[in-house]
DNA sequence: TATGAATGAGCATTCATTCAT
DNA sequence: CATGAATGAATGCTCATTCAT
């Protein structure tokens, strides 16, 4: 019934992955079909270009970072304070292991493909605005940072861990992801107020 | 007399600006051939491979930072705290204009080389590290950070700077930059210690 | 009921047009399913295979040409020399326009498939016989060419019809028809019989 | 030395009968290293592309055609009229044989080529300009054609030449072309002029 | 009948590298 | 030292056709 929409979703999920650690310009699509065990025909039954394929694993990427990050936890129930430590707990769980040496999907993609292609720069600055978004909100319910200030300190939050999570992966350890994850902790939840000092 | 040699030196300086615009997978040799107007026998007489070629980039690229971000300004004769201004301001500058979009050269092949080739890979986590320490000395000379916490301190201001240009990058504004020097300068000046906290 | 049979004669249709203006073998069948909006299967149900449409799509210009040229035109009820104006008029009519830049559907597969394929060569060899046929017996009731002479001639009329629709459609204009076409008719019916001369 | 060139001018000339037998767009790259038994790189190598090669086949045509029919033969030094009865003799010796089944390399891209791409159009249009011009000249020298007829005369020669080839490729044998020369030869020299009549 | 997913051979082109000169 | 011709594997993609439903 819904088999061949399942089979567009498996490849999907399989170039993900291939994706995530070769890069997507050095990912051929022969790679993509050894990978899953299919054949040209269907890859190009499914994706019209290698570059409808590149634009579906970002869009898949998305939606699962944004479920995950935004909407399961910065969203969430928790209080604020605890939404924060989560968002900071979840990035550190997700990049161990070998994961640490694939580094951050986006953060990858947003290096390789921002000069070359604007769809995939486009979707990517659009999904590291509705974090920095949904994060300086989470911020504001916390009163850790005046509101003015809120969204720069999100995104300065963010780009910190996208830092950590490069140095990470150049030295294949996770220390870095770890130190900055603790370094943040402190910063935001031991004082008061980060602009009053 | 030193033709061939001054030769050499202008292929990797051409190829430097290429790669760190379009990539080193994606950058072909003719593209540096075309760039530099010299023809095929010439670059593979100075480079055995294209892998000679990016090695020499790299090369390249830590040469010039490491004498102008560690030699000259993380040791050079200034206090401690306004060597770390100056390192923080000399970052805002470099990443102005067209700068913004190409990124950092060691972060871009950071995040594209690590998987693929450890001789790449190797050489930029070197960097790092020896900025980390650079940096770790002078925070210890400033008295800003406590002797033990100094090193991870460092990585995580320069995991910082990475992070930031890498969404400048994806967002094509220096804003993202700014936000963090300044956030940085904040943190590191205003507080007598930062771990007191 | 003929539902099927009809939605076939739906597909020649577009596909002669299609044919004509792209040639046979840069048609593709896609080309063919987007222009009429039907499915593979529907094609692949209706025609074995592409070729199968060629043939259909050459049966059915012979079939529209043959009536209007040779029944309703050349057979008709006129006297002998009007019916040889109006074939050059018609001839004139059909290839305004667009239809200049499209060429003669006859000439084109001509050029294109007879040496690929017989069964097209055949064709329209037949069909192009059969013009000269029915010509050279106008031009015999016309009293205008000695009998003999009359099929010789009567292709000799086509084949500069057929020259004349060439050079029209690679200067893009029918003004080498034109040119034919009246220097066709003041050969003809200025003379009393052309090979006196 | 000039080995390189000359490998370059033997791939156009190998291409030039494969393309004349298939086609342009039938014709592979792989078929042309068949035949000419390179390969693949130094195809490319002087050809950027498959277009590339099409358009130095065309060029060839033209020059080889330019100089038979043009140069030496209407501009040559014999009596215009006999300059006239050669152009018609060469065209019939060209299409004997094997070449009746190819037809006229103008003529073929002429048809497949016009509606594809202008740069083969307009090449071909050209040379049909120019031919006609050449004839047109001639024709005038002969006293033949009035001058206000002579270029629309001459382009209906030719136009008709290229129709009795179109159909000698589809019947397959050289009759229409010597029944077209023929009759072009009674009515350009066994009269004194066309138009009086 | 009809759908559209799947097949896999074939196509034009690119690319790092080698080699004769 | 330098040239640029030659190599051939690999790449992204198209296409007519088959097949399960």
């Amino acid at each position: 019934m819904n088999k061949g929409a399942l089979a567009k979703e498996e490849i999907v999920s399989v170039a993900a992955d291939v994706i995530r650690s070769k890069g997507y310009q050095s990912t051929s699509i022969n790679d993509i079909l050894v990978s899953s065990g299919i054949g040209k025909g269907k890859f190009f039954h499914h994706f019209k270009t290698k570059h409808d394929l590149g634009i579906a694993v970002v869009d898949r990427y998305i939606d699962t970072w944004k479920t995950r990050m935004i909407e399961e936890i910065l969203q969430g129930d928790f209080p604020a304070k605890t939404r924060i430590l989560h968002m900071l707990e979840e990035t550190l769980g997700s990049f161990q292991n070998s994961n640490v040496k694939k580094g951050c999907p986006f953060g990858n993609l947003a290096i390789e493909m921002s000069e070359h292609d604007a769809s995939f720069r486009e979707r990517i600055a659009s999904f590291f605005h509705e974090w920095a978004m949904a994060l300086s909100e989470t911020l504001k319910d916390a009163n850790l940072i005046p509101e003015d200030r809120a969204y720069d300190y999100a995104e300065h939050i963010i780009s910190s861990i996208e830092g950590a999570i490069l140095i990470a992966k150049v030295k294949q350890t996770s220390k870095p992801i770890e130190n900055t994850v603790s370094i943040l902790k402190n910063t935001l939840l031991h004082q008061r107020s980060i602009s009053h000092e």
